[in-house]
DNA sequence: CGTCCCCTTGAATGAAGTCAATACGCGTGG
DNA sequence: CCACGCGTATTGACTTCATTCAAGGGGACG
């Protein structure tokens, strides 16, 4: 069930087989299904429990007092999220579901428990932090100081190296379960805007987007135009983290990522 | 010399005497020093060092193949910033010194031997990634849905709070060593935008700057202005974080933060 | 006293937003 | 099978906020 859940922390350290078995014993716990625009974990509520996502997609979002909002993360199949969550006292960010999305709750104590015996798991949990910190700088910036189609267009290129580092694209394309209201509310355009922008896309053959799936026509130029550099994605290398002295692995075959350029 | 280190660290986990001394000899390790506009570290470089900024003002950026620049975070002093940046193979970003800057220079080895003995630092520098990543939420939010004036007024409040966290403010005034450019670059502003909301901000005596100083003259209107809610900040409580069985404590006080609403 | 950096202000331009009407796609129920 | 309804996508006309271009001013420093 969270074999994707192992695959992914063993991209960033090796993990035992210790420490996969242990992973998925956790997964098992409480297994919770979300349906689209169900919202996961609410602003302003203490964290009762820390979600592993274990399939499906979803993003964070913050929601202002005049009524526009923010969606300020998207995780997809793969990322883990809010591991660290008990650290805070309080939500500061709401969490929905976009597709149907399957959360495995693990208690406090119990996730406790599972770092302090396996501290490997704690290094990959630190690394996944660092890479959503990082891309959250990157969406800083996109935000900041690119326009309408530099914003799309790098947002595209993102998810989809993103995806591609957990086998979720096939050729050039990959599924893209944003409606166009909600590509804006990432990006900070209206409807509109992002409307113009895709029909623009469409016509000058960079992208194809029908069905919630989107097929990438021409990578080079759309990189070009979003000026996307895909190095704060971390991606590539297996061994980075602290020290890890030897210990048998699990037999998972290392990703293989075909992401820099 | 780390006085504030310590103090900042102790403001979200009690630490030990013990923990306090560790953190002194730590910082007196090498000291470096740079000066306004010295680059600090530089995107695309292998961190070399851990870097615990001990005093001064620094900031993220991230440099665009136009010429364009994002400033990504600002650290005031007490920030500690980048104690985890050795488990990534590269920096994603630039940082570069605001005022002249104190840095302590730790070695990987040391860093490592730090957080293995005292995991009660380890823990407060958790909690200090975790509140740097939720002011990137917010910063997202605050580019992606707020018009130039509500920009600008959220990072007043924002860095006020924070300078007030670490009793930095004297009164309603603090320091603000930005020039209306690098507001311009946090802000995704041009410098003429950022010139002309700070006029209409003094019109209506909602500020006085003048001489890297703010003044706030109307908190509660800057507020409302900004749509700004200090709960990302998650100030206001000591004991956060993960279960500490009772040692002795390091006798400094803890921060009184009077920056709820 | 001149130079450099930063700030200020006006006028023209432009990118994205707003408003509003229409079209499409898909599932439901008659 | 078709009509209806709802959410989503599309398109045009107009407006607005921020940018761009350009010129000038002030203060610190050598």
């Amino acid at each position: 069930m969270s074999i994707r859940l192992v695959r992914k922390l063993s991209q960033f350290t090796p993990l035992s087989n210790g420490d996969a078995q242990a992973l998925n014993r956790l997964s098992e716990a409480r297994l919770r299904l979300y349906q689209p625009r169900d919202t996961i974990m609410h602003e302003g509520e203490p964290p009762k429990v820390i979600n592993l996502y274990l399939d499906g997609w979803a993003y964070r979002h913050k929601d202002l007092a005049n009524g526009k909002r923010q969606i300020t993360s998207i995780f997809v199949p793969g990322d883990l999220c809010d591991v660290n969550v008990f650290v805070l006292d309080r939500m500061d960010h709401s969490v929905s579901a976009l597709t149907s999305v399957a959360v495995a709750e693990i208690s406090r104590s119990a996730f406790e428990q599972l770092i302090s015996e396996h501290p490997r798991i704690a290094q990959a949990l630190w690394w996944e932090t660092l890479v959503t910190a990082a891309i959250q700088r990157e969406w800083t910036t996109n935000l900041g100081q690119r326009d309408a189609a530099e914003r799309i267009s790098h947002l595209f290129c993102e998810l989809f190296v993103r995806l591609q580092s957990v086998g979720l694209t096939s050729g050039n394309s990959c599924p893209l379960p944003l409606s166009q209201a909600e590509i804006g509310e990432t990006t900070g355009l209206t409807i509109v805007s992002v409307n113009r922008v895709l029909q623009d896309f469409r016509r000058t053959k960079l992208i194809a987007l029908k069905r919630k799936t989107l097929t990438i026509l021409d990578f080079e130029a759309l990189k070009q135009r979003a000026m996307f550099n895909p190095n704060y994605l971390h991606l590539g290398r297996t061994d980075h983290a602290f020290s890890t002295e030897g210990e048998e692995s699990t037999g998972l075959p290392s990703q293989d990522e075909e992401t820099d350029d």
